[in-house]
DNA sequence: TATTATTACGTTAGGCGTAAAGATT
DNA sequence: AATCTTTACGCCTAACGTAATAATA
């Protein structure tokens, strides 16, 4: 019977040409891939070299061969990878959400009450979840607005208030509430990572410019050293050190005070627990 | 890494269902399986099984990986198959031909001159040896007529005249020569592997029935016992216990009288030396 | 002379089976 | 009691490397 190990070593010397070289490749000896070669030809039942006295060649039959262990041994990896990819799957939640803020509370609480999954999370458009979800593309997603659909639960978990953060000396900082109206013209500081936020801003405040920043200790320092406008919402945690120069005005706004909610499968339904949790926890009818 | 010996008792497993009935259908120890899965399950880096204290059974990712090591191992006879029919190609001549008489003289010189190559010959539809001839199907076709294509090399290498053998009191047993149409009307013993001329004798006498003997020797029987019409050409050896009690009259018509064509590749010349070798000794120009 | 394949040979690691233990039905 | 998995243990094969051979460029 074919052996992967041997193939490897057909492949090897098919690549390098000679035994000698395969088999510092290999780190094995030579008379070990002469032996293996006459194995693989055993193993085949037609010969597949041609030899001459201190020349070893493939025959045309050997390259088809050749061929065919490449594919195997390709085939074999593939195998290897999928079973560990499902492995991996059947042992991770995983979490596609709409905005950063939600994940902040819900992912502790999943881990905690499934010890033995690991929890991932993403930021993705609002129909990919959708999809995602409905597909088994993920377990759960988190999404502004409620969806009805046969396939999936879906309740409310976290409403989540959008503020903008505005320097003391700013012409809006005395202002106890704000809109977007308000804001459109002023050019503004940009998370990368804050999911369907970053399209309202765009929305709704067409005539301002967004220096959106990707890593995030640049983007504290800019707003601790700029004057640009800022965001930050009800679920942040307060940062003291950013906020010492800045005041946090509520966006009025509809689109700036939404409601998340989870969604699942129905037949995945074990992970309401953790959404229910933290809709208690957030007194949300 | 993956073994395929290893996989094999991985599927045994889980067609049989327990440890110690894929054992005896292996003809192996059951802690040698024991050890192989645990091995199988090493190569897969992820568990495959959930093992009760006397129970052991495959979760859902072991299952994935059996359904990989099934195709895995197709593959692999797969691969194999495919090397030895390759290796089979390289080492066989085939010929199609038109007619069985062709090959009588040319499969010798065949298998004389390619002393190391296998020759391997059916009956084929004219349009099929061309087209095989030109796909690589087959080396060498035999067609009653010339084939002009600039792919291929064509000689005229017998000819071929048909008689019908005609009991010793039938109406006809006293001609020189006869044509279909003196024939059409009686009705034919005939051998079912005879190529073109099995469907030219039913053009050509459309009023006759035609007894389609497949056993040889039950032709033969027939041909003395009975007193059907039958054929014969000019190549076929003298059988004087079959023309004991029959005559030979020649057939006039013109399809009666062909002249065989070899064809091959031009990349395949060759073969020509073979062909060239039955023209000479025929006498043909 | 340097490189390469092959053969011969001795050693050893690891693979297999037997036997036994532990567990379940 | 019968069946099944797993562990322990010892034998023995067969796989590997070293060394030697032969042949080539």
């Amino acid at each position: 019977m074919l052996n992967l190990l041997e193939l490897e070593q057909l492949v090897a010397f098919a690549d390098l040409g000679t035994l000698s070289k395969a088999s510092e490749q290999l780190h094995i000896s030579q008379p070990t891939l002469t032996r293996t070669m006459k194995n693989i030809e055993a193993a085949f039942g037609v010969p597949l070299f041609v030899r001459g006295k201190n020349k070893l060649q493939l025959n045309e039959t050997g390259m088809q061969a050749v061929a065919g262990a490449r594919g195997l041994l390709a085939s074999a990896q593939g195998v290897v990878q999928q079973v560990r990819d499902y492995h991996a799957k059947l042992h991770t939640i995983s979490v596609e959400s709409c905005a950063p803020a939600p994940l902040w509370p819900l992912l502790p609480l999943l881990s905690s009450r499934f010890l033995e999954q690991t929890v991932s999370s993403r930021l993705c458009e609002q129909d990919a979840i959708i999809e995602d979800v409905l597909s088994g593309g993920c377990e759960i997603g988190i999404l502004p607005y409620p969806v009805a659909d046969a396939e999936l639960t879906c309740i409310p978990i976290i409403r989540e208030n959008l503020s903008v953060g505005v320097p003391h000396g700013h012409a809006l900082a005395g202002r106890k509430s704000v809109t977007f109206h308000d804001l459109n013209g002023f050019n503004c500081l940009l998370g990368s990572q804050i999911g369907f936020w970053t399209e309202l801003c765009y929305q709704k405040m067409p005539a301002s410019k967004f220096l959106v920043q990707t890593d995030e200790f640049a983007l504290k320092e800019l707003i601790q050293e700029s004057t640009l406008l800022c965001f930050t919402t009800n679920l942040a945690d307060y940062q003291p050190d950013i906020f010492r120069k800045r005041v946090a005005i509520p966006v009025t706004d509809a689109e700036a005070n939404v409601t998340h909610y989870f969604i699942c499968q129905k037949n995945n339904a074990h992970y309401l627990a953790a959404a229910n949790q933290l809709k208690e926890k957030q007194a949300l009818a």
